[in-house]
DNA sequence: GCAAGGTC
């Protein structure tokens, strides 16, 4: 009997050879570069002693596209929510599907290796759909492996134990893909009809060459976040407030103490406080509590591709696509895991002090890892920490082995010493300290003072972009004491607007909206930029972005016409993840969400050509008011 | 010339 196996990647089909072959495999060459076949024996439970091939696809082996007869231009734009769909292969794919074809043609059974999550369940589809192009009894043979790490236990248990693919999964995705490709061709088509011929170029306003001006449900809310802030800070109105200040002497120093209402917004009532505060005590206050605790500052969680971008980005001030792409490199040479993983939570069963060996020798941190192995010391190894997320498709990236100093180029060093500082910190203890809290009263008010001593920096050790340090000592008094204040004094103060918004914190709210995923939010917050939707601006060092005429004016547009809340905000998308979930719960089905979304998208599509003239005027309006 | 999602 022959069986073919087929993993999302290449990678994940060579891991996964090796381990079913259990050494003894033979390396073909496909018709695609990206592509190997591995050959090897095995014995599976539907079908006995095996012959095996194992091989790949690079991620989806089609897209989707309008037929011909709707491209731009060549139909009525709403003609595009029920123009015929068409599923289309670059050649790359056609290349990949090719060996696919030819791999499978005499094949008894095929078993589907893509990755255990929703578009890896699409994937295995459509690697049926063109295994049973060549072999069509394939359609009745086909199992699906149920994994979600490579440990050699588990992937040998999910081989004989196979089940069948999730259909629902299937649809769910086949859903997404067609409310994105309608709603986003007719709306930039439309835009771009509008617009482009009255917008003026951020970048360079001689360029008259028309921009595409672009609609998508990702775009639209990524760009909304930026509006969003940048109308907040120019809307912000400074408001002052007053507070009481009192200090004690401690040493040739003084310790300010906060008040426990911190400030108020009222003058008068404020300096009523503080006259009845002198008038009742004078300079005279007393010791009410003081406490004190023992207290942690925890170690860092297993690194997702989320929390990658945002600390390369603070850490490093570099763009969110270029540490993914940076990362990727890393992975395909060996030295990190799988770069692309919303998982936080290392398996129980991975050999992490094997992985912590491996940096021993290190010159900037192999003797850190040492000490860690060595267990003499309280930083011993400890077991990482867990989050809450698992794709069940990768573990959390961590570093697969030593590069020494081998890596010439400077962003991707940059990433590779972030990744595994990261991971030794994980396995690391906690940083250990100790926190007092005094509290004065005076008056009938209350004041308190904090004061930290760091006690074992032990994780602050290596990872140490973490900021916890030892305060300055508080003044030695008991419960009950009474001092003389050094200071007492009513103060003001004014709020201050946000900040402009960083990619940092766009990453953030990207992700907790559920906007994009792991592998595409970078992709999004470029392609955005690349619209001149928004531009980068460098104040002090820090980088933000900043929204442009352009990018404000649709925002503001949708919002004069009514529709904000469906274009320039999270919910729509939101909305429809939601619908995708019950789809894969079978509670609603794949042509009633389609229906469901299309059809809003066709109502706001006649809301927003019955009223473009706003639009119109919205960016006319606002590019004569900034400039 | 249009989307978002995989992966290289």
């Amino acid at each position: 009997m022959r069986v073919v196996c087929v993993a999302e990647k290449n990678s994940i089909a060579k891991a996964v050879a090796g381990i079913l072959g259990g050494g003894r495999l033979a390396r073909r060459d496909s018709s695609s570069k990206y592509i190997k076949n591995y050959d090897f024996t095995f014995e599976f439970p539907f079908a006995g002693q095996c012959d095996v091939t194992m091989t790949a696809v690079a991620g989806h082996l089609s897209g989707m596209d309008l037929d011909a007869s709707h491209g731009w231009g060549k139909c009525p734009i709403p003609a595009v929510f029920n123009a015929p769909i068409i599923d289309i292969r670059t050649k790359d794919q056609e290349k990949i599907a090719q060996n696919i074809r030819k791999e499978c043609r005499n094949a008894d059974f095929l078993m589907i290796w893509t990755d255990c999550d929703r578009e890896g369940e699409y994937i295995g589809w459509e690697v049926v759909q063109a295994a049973i192009s060549s072999n069509a009894g394939l359609e009745r043979n086909t199992y699906r492996a149920i994994f979600s790490h490579l440990e050699p236990r588990h992937i040998i248990h999910a081989a004989k134990n196979p089940k069948q693919l999730d259909l629902r999964a299937v649809d769910a995705v086949r859903t997404r893909m067609e409310v994105d490709l309608r709603s986003g061709v007719a709306f930039t088509r439309f835009l771009t009809e509008l617009l482009a011929s009255k917008v003026e170029r951020a970048s360079d306003p001689k360029n008259k060459q028309r921009p595409v001006i672009s609609y998508g449900t990702c775009q639209f809310p990524t760009l909304g976040f930026v509006v969003d802030r940048h109308e907040r800070i120019r809307r912000f109105v400074s408001e002052s407030f007053w507070f009481i200040q009192v200090g004690v002497a401690n040493g040739a120093d003084e310790t300010f103490f906060q008040w426990e209402r911190v400030h108020l917004f009222d003058r008068l009532a404020v300096a009523v406080i503080y006259e009845s505060c002198v008038e009742t005590a004078g300079s005279i206050a007393k010791v009410s509590d003081l406490k004190s605790k023992s207290t942690t500052k925890y170690r860092p969680l297993p690194l997702t591709t989320v929390e990658l971008q945002k600390n390369c980005s603070r850490f490093f001030k570099m763009s969110a696509k270029t540490s993914l792409e940076a990362a990727e490199k890393l992975y395909q040479k060996g030295f990190i895991s799988y770069p692309r993983t919303e998982t936080d939570i290392f398996p129980s069963n991975m050999d992490l002090k094997a992985l912590v060996e491996q940096q021993t020798l290190d010159p900037r941190w192999g003797s850190y890892a040492q000490t860690l192995l060595a267990e003499t010391t309280s930083n011993r190894f400890k077991w990482p920490r867990s989050g809450k997320n698992d794709d069940k498709a990768h573990p959390p990236i961590h570093p697969i082995i030593t590069c020494g100093s081998g890596l010439e180029n400077d962003n991707e060093r940059k990433v590779y010493e972030y990744v595994t500082r990261h991971f030794l910190a994980c396995c690391s203890e906690d940083a250990k300290g100790h926190l007092t809290t005094m509290t004065i009263e005076w008056g009938y008010e209350q004041f308190t003072a904090n004061g930290l001593v760091v006690l074992e920096r032990n994780f602050m050790d290596i990872y140490f972009w973490a900021k916890w340090e030892t305060t300055k000592q508080l003044p030695a008094l008991t419960v009950g004491q009474e001092i003389q204040l050094s200071s007492h004094v009513m103060k003001d103060g004014k709020t201050s607007p946000p900040n402009q918004m960083t990619e940092a914190e766009l990453i953030l709210l990207m992700d907790a909206n559920g906007i994009g995923t792991d592998a595409t939010i970078a992709e999004h917050i470029e392609k955005i930029q690349q619209r001149e939707y928004i531009t980068k601006k460098k104040i002090n060092k820090q980088t933000y972005l900043i929204p442009t005429i352009l990018g404000i004016s649709l925002v503001h547009g949708f919002e004069e016409i009514g529709l904000e809340d469906s274009f320039a905000k999270p919910f729509l998308r939101r909305q429809m993840e939601v619908d995708l979930k019950l789809i894969c719960e079978g509670e609603k089905r794949k042509l009633q969400v389609i229906d469901d979304l299309i059809s809003r998208y066709q109502l706001y599509y006649g809301v927003t050509s019955r009223n473009q003239n706003k639009l119109v005027e919205v960016y006319n309006h606002i590019r004569r008011t900034v400039t």
